[in-house]
DNA sequence: TCATATCCGACGAATTCACTCGGATATCGA
DNA sequence: TCGATATCCGAGTGAATTCGTCGGATATGA
């Protein structure tokens, strides 16, 4: 893993993917974008994306369009998809520790479960990742094309102490 | 990564860590604590603690004692040990992408940076794990032993469907 | 019909993870 | 002084995962 370090580290997945979501939100309304374009706009290998897309299509986060001069969309509008479910989606459910996963089909109790007090610990990670990718949506993402209505850009303060 | 799914998955490396640091605890006061004993009570191999116990005492955290009767005893109080600095020991600084590292050293921008609007995802993700692990100690974690004066026991029950 | 796309599955190199093993050194108790 | 018990230290290893590539099937517009 070279791209985050040690803990807490997103996979090229999750980073491309969140890249090529913000590609899509940028072509937002143009019709399809192809994997080729955002390949060449990213500098990212077209062949890995393809693999990519399908967890998003999968999700129901982007819709394709087979033939020439399809290509993939946003299913839906960049303010009501957030980065929660786009990391989700490619990167399966959050969970620092598998006692601890948000999704219940993946979640399974250690035996120890019982003498365990560390549950706690990652329960609390757990919740900190999901709030802050709650708490954006792709249009937080988008760069704004124009000079937006009035997006004054609610960027909220880093949340240091809660 | 068998312990925790996908994105947001700590290592062997970190969660045996924390459990060595709560036996610590746990044992504070009484003298140093051998390895053998922890690996047993925590029913982890021991020469793998043995590697993991080197990154806790560079980073001060422990101390030992060598020789017969040795073992490790914890540097601090339990109250004054971060979580945050347990964990950045064991698995390194906080990075959910090497372009958001909170250890300025292994900090390193994308050619990209400047087109880059992903960038901020990633430090709202840092910032809410380090937030989180900051915002607890190794007391927090240290099972009461006797009944203590006013805590009944913080322990929510099994986590079904939060 | 041809160029352009998505779709789909398999494959492979490189890296990392989760350990194990062997031995050197230090310390306490008898 | 001896020996049991520890930490200390470096090297090595099998399995798994990551990060892609490649070839081809299918669908669509010009």
């Amino acid at each position: 893993m070279f791209h985050g370090s040690g803990a807490i580290a997103f996979s090229t997945k999750g980073e491309y993917g969140v890249r090529l979501m913000v590609q899509l939100g940028r072509h937002a309304g143009m019709g399809p974008a192809s994997l080729a374009e955002i390949a060449a706009e990213e500098d990212l290998p077209r062949a890995y994306l393809e693999q990519l897309v399908v967890s998003l299509r999968e999700a129901g986060l982007v819709t394709s369009t087979r033939g020439a001069h399809g290509g993939y969309e946003l299913a839906r509008a960049p303010e009501t998809i957030s980065m929660a479910e786009v990391l989700r989606a490619l990167e399966g459910p959050i969970a620092p520790m598998m006692c601890a996963s948000d999704d219940p089909d993946h979640l399974a109790l250690c035996d120890r479960s019982a003498r365990c007090t560390v549950n706690v610990l990652w329960i609390r990670v757990r919740d900190a990742v999901a709030g802050a990718l709650d708490s954006m949506t792709l249009a937080d993402l988008v760069p704004p094309r124009a000079v937006s209505p009035i997006h004054p850009t609610p960027v909220q303060g880093a949340p240091t102490k809660p």
